[in-house]
DNA sequence: CGCTCTACCTGTGTGC
DNA sequence: TGCACACAGGTAGAGC
């Protein structure tokens, strides 16, 4: 599944492969993946024609591409959220069909490019979306990828906090954020609001590698913990980044393709019953907040309930 | 306002 | 072989 260094991969690859392209067609094959789009799928497509892509930055899991503003008119930015089975697959022209059934069957949107190209926006689950927002201010901008800023987020971007990629995230105040709240410390890391692009996978990897269990509470780790917690989840990322981020392809984004660092390099997510890479404990799984958590029961005690 | 819980969605895998 | 159901999970919004 997509989560921040498959996301950011897709953001280079976009960036490298469809800048400076204007949108020429858009087919909606399915409504319900045009979603957060005041005016609904028709309105989106027409929106989007004649269109010149100039910009793709992400926050969090938030991709999006910037558009090109007639004179005096708001800025606006195609927006996309890959859920948990999205993918946007750049077609060059001409483009042999290299795909299986079940990824033609699962395009949702095709928006096509006047170099002859499309970009497909191929959804299994559905949990992903596309939109047309405005673009608004923030305090400092928002990262355009690495390391370059843009000035404006689109509207449902607003409330999301900047991610553990971002150069600008000052984690000793994250990290003080996190000790602030009244919950425990999975939640708290995969609450986007506090920090961005933490997902359950990557929560999971992180609090193994800062041998913490997800249900500490917050208020009782020390600053250095809750920093190295942090310093932990950028540290995980950045190893996927650099293991998925070669993938790119100029034909066929897969994200799936970009995740070979899932099955090689998880210490304890979905490793249930595998020896912990540290003590050899076998890793167990338990419920949490209505998903599967992973951890090492020696190197990760759970709290004492009192 | 802060925190918790659930609906949303569909293909895959498993048990009966 | 067929059916029922658990499971995957980020986000928004309802509920307390």
């Amino acid at each position: 599944m997509p989560e921040l260094p498959e996301v950011e991969t897709v953001r280079d690859g976009l960036a490298g492969h469809v800048l400076g392209s204007t949108v020429t067609d858009v087919e909606v094959f399915r409504p319900y993946s045009v979603r957060r789009h005041e005016g609904g799928p028709v309105d989106f497509a027409a929106r989007l024609r004649g269109r010149r892509l100039v910009a793709v930055a992400r926050r969090g899991k938030f991709l999006w591409l910037e558009l090109d503003e007639p004179e005096g008119a708001p800025a606006e930015a195609l927006l996309g959220h890959l859920g948990m089975s999205g993918q946007l697959l750049v077609r060059s022209a001409p483009s042999p069909i290299l795909d299986d059934e079940a990824t033609r069957t699962h395009v949702r949107v095709r928006i096509g490019l006047d170099d002859g190209g499309a970009i497909d926006f191929v959804d299994q689950r559905t949990f992903g979306y596309l939109a047309v927002a405005d673009l608004v201010p923030t305090p400092d901008g928002a990262p355009g990828g690495l390391g370059a800023t843009v000035p404006l987020v689109p509207v449902p971007v607003a409330h999301v906090a900047r991610d553990l990629l971002d150069p600008a995230t000052d984690r000793d105040a994250v990290a003080a954020a996190m000790r602030r709240r009244r919950t425990v410390v999975k939640r708290a890391l995969l609450d986007q609001t506090l920090v961005s692009g933490v997902g359950n996978i990557y929560a999971d990897e992180a609090l193994w590698r800062a041998r913490l269990h997800g249900e500490r509470p917050t208020q009782k780790l020390t600053r250095a913990k809750a920093r190295e917690l942090l310093d932990a989840a950028a540290e995980v990322m950045t190893e996927a980044l650099a293991a998925g981020g070669t993938s790119f392809d100029a034909l066929y984004v897969n994200v799936n393709g970009a995740s070979g660092y899932f099955s090689r390099s998880l210490a304890v997510y979905g490793q249930e019953g595998e020896p912990c890479p540290r003590c050899a404990t076998p890793v167990v799984r338990t419920r949490f907040m209505n998903r599967s958590s992973y951890s090492c029961p020696t190197c990760q005690p759970p709290p004492t309930p009192r």
